[in-house]
RNA sequence: GGACGCUUAGCUCAGUUGGGAGAGCACCUGCUUGACGUGCAGGGGGUCAGGGGUUCGAGUCCCUUAGCGUCCACCA
């Protein structure tokens, strides 16, 4: 044996150099083409800052995924990368500038673009240590970035073909403003938040006539937009004003009363001022009649000269200036407070300002078609759990236009150049030959543009690289639910119109993680952990097993620091229990098969129980089902292993015959090896570390385990039936107080082996005799009886107690399993096999229940 | 306005196809030399949110009510 273990397990120790091994020897690199490939893609984690829980919560089950595919023989390819995140990182660049007092604008595109490089490569090398730390098994040779080269082209020639086929254009439409970053945002970054606002209804003149039209805004701001009211063609009290005029109250200007059936008759006053390039709905009536479409506000929220006397005012401050003075002027009818949902920029937390302009948009119906079409066949994405589907496909089905343009300078620049004369566009992969004529379209794409390509994109597509061919599509994806339609749902309709597939098989969703408290974790809370400070403490193995197997699929995680220390602990427990075995097993030792030992019972005890929970993990483990996987795995770790089998053990490894020692040593070896194997996925720095102590090969390309096939009848019946002696002596300890140092004599009702009595005394100090003295009490065990002197046990009144007890119980259960059994119903609808199962259960409740009386019987 | 999730021991949560309620932590009692006190052994504690239904049998399936949470939705 190479080394002894230190007495406690100290993840530093066992983390520090492990990972620089694997991937200097290349363990991580795929390309063994006599495996069957398996592939996944890292969710490109930004290149804003440092990884979170989340993050290591994620890239933990696939690393899981990873390493047991790996085991299983596959070719395991896992691509890391990164993303560029367009208005995150281009925000941070400019924070960071403006420490320094510079605006990008001082510095101009390419520098700043400098400038953002550099904070990607500080970023991104931060990021790879934090994997590192973590123990991801990724393929470095094959890192990529969103705004790398290669992924480019796959952007262009996306943006190129989908111009070609009608499915992108340009239009000037009504798009989510962020006046903050001062860009165009697509729909499904708005967070509409519920917020208190108010409702204003003002007098509206109408022009002749001393008739007021009174109507209503929670935007009065954008009345310096307006352009017409609209009632409703059907409505009593407005009939008569069609046709006719009414002044403006922000501006004094004459607006046309316009007739629609759109208007609601009973909200507010059924009057609506109509606003086209402020709102949505104002810009459908408009196109409908043809309507001016008036903007008053600057790209950053305040007015423009339209807004008069509050020109250059932020949007905020006019309202409430412009809401004076009209009320100075007698036309405010009322104030009331309004609770509505208002739209917020997902990265700044601005107010978003539905706002006219021209951006590009990718026409979705289409494209999500195709993907719903393909859900119904083979050839489908296969949520984990299901319940995502529906989900995924209900925003399939209710999707709108995306708008893919972004004012920024960090991104893909839109592939389209404008002939400086006449203006035509040119859309192509590559900038023009004549590039002197032409000025490129200055915006770039939405940063999702190129994610929704990664998992072809990262693999050399639209090239026909080998690898493209070989580990396309990919296995599984594995992401939070946050993410779905941002990122899973576009790589999907992409991939089905690029690749005409999927571009993952399975999606492996989970949930978000939370505070103690359960709170989402976030910067303004304050209360996030930082993974790195857990892995300080607890090690990354400790903080993996807490990660993938605390929580139920698809649901939030809390985080526990309790349950990391259990996670500790649990490895401890392992590491304490190797260094068992390396402590017995003798410097000279040569490891002999399993076959060629004689095997003691509990030898064959342990190594069914290995097989049978072997199986269990690996069907957990294919079903992604890593919670479950992991409470296999610690039971049999912790009970059956250490708390039973290491202490058997003990009794073989004393025995006079050296085959006994052997059989023993050899199989406490190999059943240690295979829990390292089963526990390496999860817990890959400390299993290695201690594999390392028992075999030459590293144990992160070994074999998952198969089973030893040892099926011994009677080995399990000897040892699940001392198990019970062994558990009954000590409950009886218990009851009567009888201290552990105190030793007894028991009479049992069939013989136990001589190795297996030495067990018994060293475990619960316990002889057993052929003939016992003066009053006895007996005890159901498995498959027998236990006696013990009376003498010893004096506390008759607790003993009567507990008979009495045990006595209800055997009753209540009992009642239950006759009245099953005397129930015809069940006899005759229930699965045969259940109804033996029952029938032997009364059985032995009934053999319980009669010791029970005969031993209440002896009290009195 | 739709949709989904959650409600199980003091706390945090598991409970795969319906067939005798579980774990970790906390709590109580007892154990101090050889793997581990970061441990060992034993123990207490739940009418599975409420109600109704299906079934021989429901924490598990169906309906319903309540509380909490999340997502989606252009109502001025």
């Amino acid at each position: 044996m190479k080394r002894q273990l230190e007495s406690k397990y100290n993840p530093k120790q066992v983390e520090e150099n492990a990972y620089q091994k694997w991937v200097s020897e290349g363990y991580f690199t795929a390309g063994d083409q006599s495996k069957i490939p398996y592939t996944i893609v890292i969710p490109p984690p930004n290149v804003t800052g440092k990884l979170h829980l989340g993050h290591a919560w994620d890239t933990a089950l696939q690393d899981i995924i990873a390493r047991f595919k790996r085991m299983q023989g596959f070719d395991m390819l896992w691509l890391p990368g990164m993303d560029h995140a367009g208005i995150a990182t281009q925000a941070k660049v400019d924070a960071r500038l403006k420490e320094q007092g510079i605006s990008r604008y001082d510095l101009g595109r390419e520098k700043f673009l400098d400038k953002a490089w550099e904070w990607k490569h500080e970023y991104a090398s931060h990021i790879r240590e934090q994997w590192a730390k973590l123990g991801l098994s990724l393929d470095y040779t094959r890192e990529r970035f969103t705004l790398d080269e290669g992924l480019n082209q796959a952007v262009n020639k996306v943006f190129v073909d989908l111009y070609n086929d009608g499915l992108i254009y340009q239009g000037e439409r009504i798009i989510n403003w962020d006046p903050q970053a001062k860009t165009a945002l697509s729909n499904i970054e708005v967070i509409h938040k519920e917020i208190e606002g108010a409702f204003y209804t003002f007098k509206y003149t109408v022009v002749g006539s001393d008739e007021i039209l009174k109507v209503s805004t929670t935007r009065p701001e954008t009345m310096f937009g307006d352009v017409c009211v609209f009632v409703h063609p059907d409505d009593p009290r407005y009939q008569h004003l069609i046709g006719k005029q009414v002044i403006n109250p922000a501006n004094h200007q004459v607006l046309p009363i316009l007739a629609d059936d759109y208007i609601d008759i009973e909200f507010g006053t059924g009057a609506m001022k109509c606003t086209p390039a402020h709102d949505p709905n104002d810009f459908n009536l408009s196109e409908k009649y043809n309507l001016d479409k008036i903007i008053c506000m600057h790209p950053d929220g305040t007015m423009n000269e339209l807004a008069g006397e509050f020109n250059g005012l932020d949007r905020f401050d006019c309202r409430k200036k412009l809401v004076k003075r009209i009320e100075s002027e007698g036309n405010l009818e009322k104030i009331e407070k309004h609770i509505h949902q208002v739209g917020h920029s997902e990265r700044t937390d601005a107010i978003v300002e539905p706002y006219l302009s021209k951006q590009w948009f990718v026409k979705m119906k289409p494209l999500a078609q195709a993907v719903l079409d393909a859900q119904k066949t083979e050839d489908r994405i296969d949520f984990i759990p299901d319940r995502f589907e529906g989900i995924f496909n209900h925003w399939m089905e209710n999707i709108e236009d995306w708008c893919i343009s972004r004012q920024l300078w960090w991104g893909h620049r839109i592939p389209v150049w404008y002939h400086k004369e006449t203006g035509v566009a040119y859309v192509n992969t590559v900038a023009p030959s004549d590039i002197e004529n032409y000025t490129q379209d200055e915006d770039v794409l939405d940063t999702w543009f190129s994610s929704a390509l990664w998992p072809f994109s990262t693999l050399g597509w639209p090239e026909k690289t080998a690898d493209f061919e070989r580990y396309y599509p990919t296995d599984v994806l594995v992401t939070g639910y946050d993410i779905i339609f941002f990122w899973a749902a576009r790589m999907a309709f992409q991939a089905r119109y690029f690749t005409k597939t999927v571009p993952f098989k399975k999606a492996l969703i989970h949930g978000l993680i939370r505070d103690s408290e359960g709170r989402k974790m976030s910067k303004s809370l304050g209360n996030g952990v930082d993974p790195m400070e857990v892995i300080d403490t607890y090690g990354a193995d400790a903080l993996r097993f807490f990660l993938t197997t605390n929580s139920a699929p698809g649901l939030d995680l809390r985080y526990s620091t309790e349950k990391v220390e259990a996670a500790w602990n649990f490895i401890n427990k392992l590491w304490n229990a190797s260094r068992f075995v390396l402590m017995n097993v003798p410097e000279d030792f040569n490891e002999t098969p399993l076959n060629e030992c004689t095997l003691s019972s509990i030898d064959h005890w342990i190594l069914e129980r290995f097989d049978d929970n072997l199986e269990k993990i690996t069907q957990a483990m294919e079903k992604f089902d890593f919670a479950l996987a992991g409470s296999f795995l610690y039971e049999f770790v912790w009970d059956d292993y250490c708390s039973w089998y290491i202490e058997l053990s003990k009794s073989n490894l004393n025995s006079d015959n050296p085959e006994v020692v052997k059989g023993t040593v050899n199989t406490l070896i190999v059943v240690l090896k295979g829990i390292l194997k089963l526990c390496h996925p999860t817990m890959p720095f400390v299993s290695e570390t201690i594999y390392a102590s028992l075999s030459d090969e590293p144990l992160c390309l070994s074999q998952w385990p198969t089973v030893f096939g040892y099926n011994d009848q009677k080995a399990h019946h000897d040892v699940a039936s001392l198990i019970s002696i062994i558990s009954e002596i000590r409950s009886i300890r218990t009851e009567y107080n009888v201290k552990p140092s105190i030793p007894l004599n028991v009479k049992l009702s069939y013989s136990l082996d001589k190795i297996y009595q030495d067990s018994l005394l060293k475990m619960v100090k316990t002889e057993c005799v052929d003939t016992l003295e003066g009053e006895l009490i007996t005890r159901s065990i498995l498959n027998g009886t236990l006696q013990i002197e009376r003498g010893q046990l004096v506390d008759k009144e607790a003993e009567t107690a507990r008979l009495n007890k045990e006595k209800i119980k055997l009753e209540a259960e009992l009642k239950r399993s006759e009245s099953m059994l005397a129930n015809e119903r069940f006899i005759s609808s229930a699965p045969a096999h259940k109804v033996e199962e029952e029938k032997s259960k009364l059985s032995e409740y009934q053999r319980q229940y009669a010791l029970v009386l005969e031993e209440l019987a002896k009290l009195v």
